[in-house]
DNA sequence: CACGCATTTTTCGAAAACGAAATAACCGAT
DNA sequence: ATCGGTTATTTCGTTTTCGAAAAATGCGTG
């Protein structure tokens, strides 16, 4: 019974394709929730026939489909294609103070953790220098969403489309980075932050920063 | 003109296809880094004729070549897929201490800026409350990867995969959270930690945390 | 403007993927 | 066992995608 004798009587249909793992993924879904190919197929518009076909992976999908499919069900795209294709334990620590550091003319950057490759979000602390507004400077911007926190000192942020916010220590604020912004620090102190930005379609923090 | 006109001399070839995005992203990415279609083809496996064809709305994709697309560019597929899907000027602001509250029996969670919907990435700052560990408690897990900065006192991390590490205050760590994990504090102060972890696959902060 | 040379677009069979319908497997209840 | 109904799988013809090669477009040079 060798897999060499194809008898080709209709098409190829070995199960020799199964490379993808969506099918599995389905079957693991439906299992979970108890849902029967027609219910898939009437939440997904995806025929009946063809998801047997793709969980015994005897198909592939059309990219459409995987669309239609992870919208039917709810879920990111990621998630059908990448059930745990994370590295399983990777891990990096930063010590205080000895990150990635990072001058500019109005702040310095500590880029923290910066070691892990690959990851969809950057963090870093920063000092932020300047003490007043400059209206002449072009806009940071760079595209997704940052998240900030106030460490410590009190902080002006100055965006586009939004009267500057004041933040003190303990607040934090989450905002579309491809909206212009800026920082100003308050009072004598320079304001400490603490910044997540998302990496998504940048390599690293400072591609992104450079944008 | 009419579309109804279809001189059906070839294939259908009609232009009426380029519903997909990917085509417009990839003429995009290709004029910001003067790339070749033969250069693209060669990094991703994608024969050039399909490439062209692919900008030009003339054809679509396969799942498999998608994916092809999307490593040969060092990309995650989303982001050929939504260019710019992100809404373009939303902020949140938490007051510190006004976050959404969330009380558990070995932590306190306030979580930050939870009214922005549709996010990535959840925020919040946790205070350590157990001060030993407790081997008999299952492991906190969730998808994806967790970001945690020490704002006071001093932590000690346990995971599945490595001895326990000492944190403290201005201490950040980076780990992939499908490994299980623990927090403890150390000393007699309850520890203050500012977390960041990835959402995707969850719908918000409280479902990740219930995983 | 004719000639290379690089790049893009189109053509054209072969190989997939698709849905509808036919067939098969499954499973309680008689 | 033998029905009925539900669910899953296979078959089959149509439509779509693929790569290789041919044709077309650009473009600097002699």
């Amino acid at each position: 019974m060798g897999k060499g004798d194809r008898t080709k009587n209709t098409k190829v249909t070995d199960d020799a394709r199964a490379a993808n793992p969506i099918g599995k993924r389905l079957r693991q879904l439906r299992k979970e929730h108890d849902w029967t190919l027609a219910e898939v197929a009437s939440r997904t518009g995806i025929s009946v026939g063809t998801l047997s076909k793709l969980e015994h992976g005897k198909t592939d999908l059309n990219f459409s489909s995987v669309n239609k499919l992870a919208n039917g069900l709810g879920l990111p795209v990621t998630d059908l294609t990448n059930p745990a294709s994370s590295l399983q334990g990777r891990r990096a620590i930063t010590i205080g103070g000895q990150g990635v550091m990072f001058e500019a003319s109005d702040m310095s950057y500590e880029v923290l953790c910066s070691d892990v490759a690959n990851h969809r979000q950057g963090y870093m602390k920063v000092v932020v220098k300047s003490h007043a507004f400059d209206p002449d400077l072009p806009w940071h911007q760079h595209k997704g969403q940052e998240f900030l926190y106030v460490l410590s000192g009190r902080l002006e942020l100055h965006t586009e489309l939004y009267q500057p916010v004041q933040l003190k220590a303990g607040d934090s604020i989450l905002f579309d980075s491809s909206m212009g912004h800026h920082y100003v620090s308050l009072g004598r102190k320079d304001a400490e932050i603490l910044i997540s930005m998302s990496l998504e379609g940048y390599r690293n923090v400072s591609d992104a920063l450079e944008s």
